[in-house]
DNA sequence: CTTCTATTTGGCTATTTGGCAAAATAGAAG
DNA sequence: CTTCTATTTTGCCAAATAGCCAAATAGAAG
């Protein structure tokens, strides 16, 4: 694989493979209709707060989620709402 | 999570997941193009072809490609071109 | 300062993954 | 049948991942 090339598809798949997990899906999810905090997010996921955290970490990593304090919360949102596009899609091939 | 969710996020992230790797995204976007058989995907990646036919069987137990009897050669082909259609989206989040 | 609350980080373990090389298989062709 | 070619499967190992719990941190508030 020409070296370009390889950059290219490994920036892609670095953002693919962040979104590739049921929990991180969710949350994604959950952000689209509105900004929420950790907490909130805990009780949708149902996982220790801590891999929850742990994920967000995974997503702000990638670039697909920002924060913003208030107060004692922190308030997660999508970055980029478009990458929820493509659900119908992998609907179809999933089914 | 409650459960229907967690198995309808968990089907989606299964064929997330198996898109989520450099050398599988070129090899979806070289079958956008054209019917691919698996030596020229081999050439096109670079490496081993036993390493290329297992990423061969993960996009097609995801359900992302099929094959096509042809001789000696199996062609490969996209089952869904839709997946390839948020990859300007992505490369927006990956910049 | 101390305390409280929301969140992150570190440590640990079990599981999955990606790569190569060698062996096995499927079908074409002699 | 045997041989040849394209592809898949198996075995192995190193690295990455997900989950929980406990400990640490950041900021608000007394």
């Amino acid at each position: 694989m020409k070296q370009d090339l390889k950059k290219l598809y490994a920036a892609q798949a670095a953002v693919i493979k962040a979104m590739a997990h049921p929990t991180r899906l969710l949350i994604l999810n959950a952000l689209k209709k509105k900004e929420t905090c950790v907490c909130e997010l805990r009780d949708q996921v149902g996982d220790d707060i801590s891999t929850v955290s742990k994920h967000l970490l995974v997503l702000k990593n990638a670039g697909l989620v920002a924060a913003r304090r208030e107060g004692n919360w922190l308030h997660y949102r999508l970055t980029c709402p478009c990458v929820l596009d493509f659900t119908d899609c992998i609907k179809g091939v999933a089914k």
